[in-house]
DNA sequence: TGTGGGAATGTTATCGATAACAATGCCCGC
DNA sequence: GCGGGCATTGTTATCGATAACATTCCCACA
């Protein structure tokens, strides 16, 4: 059987070689009941034959969704965000999706809508949306209620489907462990204080430190990067009277380390350090880095179980998900000299 | 205008609202000439008013062809796959496609080969493919010719469209810089030798250390993580006649200083170290680390215009765009003590 | 005045798949 | 023997868009 010119099969093509309806070749594709064997073989053969490909736009089409999963997500190279959407794309591909990126430059909303929109256009399943922000929430408020959303590092106060991180304990297990190294009080350098992420470390900061009676000194607020520890750490290093720092990413402790090292600040010697996220580097600091890691491979399989569970079960309840975060000890906490 | 349940509004309802057919919708939409400013303006009323959604599924069924860009890629959070993902991503949303990313978990050609069988079941209307090892060329060899592919850091010898950075002589520059500053010769700590990046990277080394007449080293072969650099680097500071070391990526450095450190081989003053990729972080190690910087980001905006190139132009003739590198010069290179 | 070409719009067909409904034959139970 | 139910398969319709071709009107030029 010859198809004409350049077009590929398709399932009509099937079917005429394999003497069957075309109905019937999609029965076989889609594991459908009620196929005898012998038709089965057939129609597989037939599509081995013509190297046959489905077409997933035709899918869509008739199905009204496709088997794409659009991700929404800031433009950034930080390693969290990174992590996610790689765990995130290998765990929904072996689910038998597609994932669609849509990033922002900022976490604004009308950035936020443009990307949801080019998803939707795509009729996609459903989307992640890894935001940390709340206009990300509003910008989300609209969207068809048949369109299963996820998010990732969202409000918990929103009442969505959420999978987050426990931030506050995370933070909690790294000031209690400085505090138990017999630190007077511990510094905070966060990241920018309205990512869900940073208030959540902040709070856990503050919370440990007003519980163990311990005052609660000036919070130093920066961004994600080492560049912003490096200027919180210049300060920092100026005052004798800090002796332990949590930082809030192992990037900010990286530039908290180079700051206190320039000032001839040893570390732990001098001054404890404690950051979050264990990324891979992190035991390669001078010293090796005491931090608190995210699990982010937990975080986009529980958020993808989630989502899938959303396109099964229509009732669209909303659950939230807490992945635990766990103190990894390494060299740079000792007690105060 | 009210569709019956929960049907979304398609180009036949606006053409209903607006008086006109859905072909003059369709022309509307896709910006047509011939289609009277006030027959648009009745149409983009009746858009509104339904708050019409295209689809893109219908779209791509009709044309053959999605407004999506399948991306290969290995499943890594390297930082360079990583940015170059971003950056790719935002400028293909900026041209109008959405992205939809395939990984794999090792560069073998059959989990190549499975992630672009996905892709081509999307229809994408190309392909960009981030794999730096043969087996990616071998794997894209039988797709269908009409669809565009572009490698990045792909094979200088694979006739393929293909963009990359200059790896020899962002190496040659690192290796020169070395011996400038007076150093005898340099050591190397490769990333795996299988992958086209490193091997550009282990050329220019040899070729810089040849044509100066210098003793070229035994290679120290690794793998791109700061713990295969700290492997490495734990052998290189137990000889005292190594005062120069050029790594093929930042991460490795990372190690490399570490292991430095614990045998108390001052860097810069008894070692000089040279990474490769600036990342963020780098100017943050200590020492600041002098680095041969690739722009990820032109790679990124150079691919995506070759593949537009490719859509629009049906030649398919092979084209290869190399990106400049640039060393970085910080604090981690002195002249030998 | 007549013809041709272009602007503007419409009608018909098609893309490739699944949904929905129809048809047939066989087997079992009453 | 007849009726009902189930296995198996087929026919018809549909999804929403663009492609392809058709139609009409108006203007300009010969």
């Amino acid at each position: 059987m010859e198809t004409k010119g350049s077009r590929s099969p398709a399932m009509t093509d099937v079917a005429r070689l394999a003497g069957v309806s075309h109905q019937t070749v999609s029965r076989v594709l889609n594991d459908h009941p009620n196929v005898k064997e012998q038709t089965r073989l057939r129609v597989r053969a037939a599509i081995a034959e013509l190297n046959y490909r489905p077409n997933r736009a035709a899918r869509a089409l008739v199905t009204g969704r496709s088997q794409l999963i659009g991700v929404v997500a800031r433009n950034s190279m930080l390693y969290g965000p990174a992590s996610m959407l790689t765990e995130f794309e290998q765990a929904a591909a072996d689910a038998g999706f597609a994932v669609s990126v849509g990033s922002v430059r900022e976490l604004d909303r009308d950035s936020i809508s443009a990307v949801v929109e080019r998803h939707l256009d795509q009729r996609v399943a459903g989307l992640v949306v890894i935001a940390q922000v709340a206009s990300a929430t509003e910008a989300l408020a609209e969207i068809p209620a048949d369109v299963p959303v996820v998010f990732i590092d969202g409000d918990p106060a929103a009442g969505r489907s959420l999978v987050t991180v426990d931030q506050v304990a995370g933070a909690r297990a790294a000031v209690r462990h400085l505090l138990e190294a017999g630190h007077e009080t511990v510094w905070h350098v966060s990241g920018p204080t309205e990512w869900f992420d940073s208030a959540g470390r902040i709070q856990g900061w503050r919370q440990t430190l007003q519980e163990a009676g311990r005052e609660v000194p000036p919070l130093l607020s920066a961004d994600w990067s080492a560049a912003e520890g490096y200027r919180a750490g210049q300060m920092l290093a100026r005052m004798p009277e800090v002796t332990a720092i949590f930082a809030a990413n192992d990037h900010l402790a990286l530039g908290v380390l180079r700051a206190l090292h320039e000032r001839g600040r040893r570390v732990p010697h001098d001054v404890s350090v404690v950051g979050f996220d264990d990324v891979p580097e992190a035991s390669y600091f001078i010293p090796p880095l005491t931090t608190v890691r995210q699990s982010f491979g937990d975080v986009a399989r529980a958020a993808l179980t989630l989502l899938l569970g959303q396109l099964k079960d229509e009732t669209g309840a909303a659950e939230t998900v807490i992945v635990p975060a766990q103190l990894v000890v390494r060299e740079s906490v000792a007690p105060p000299a």
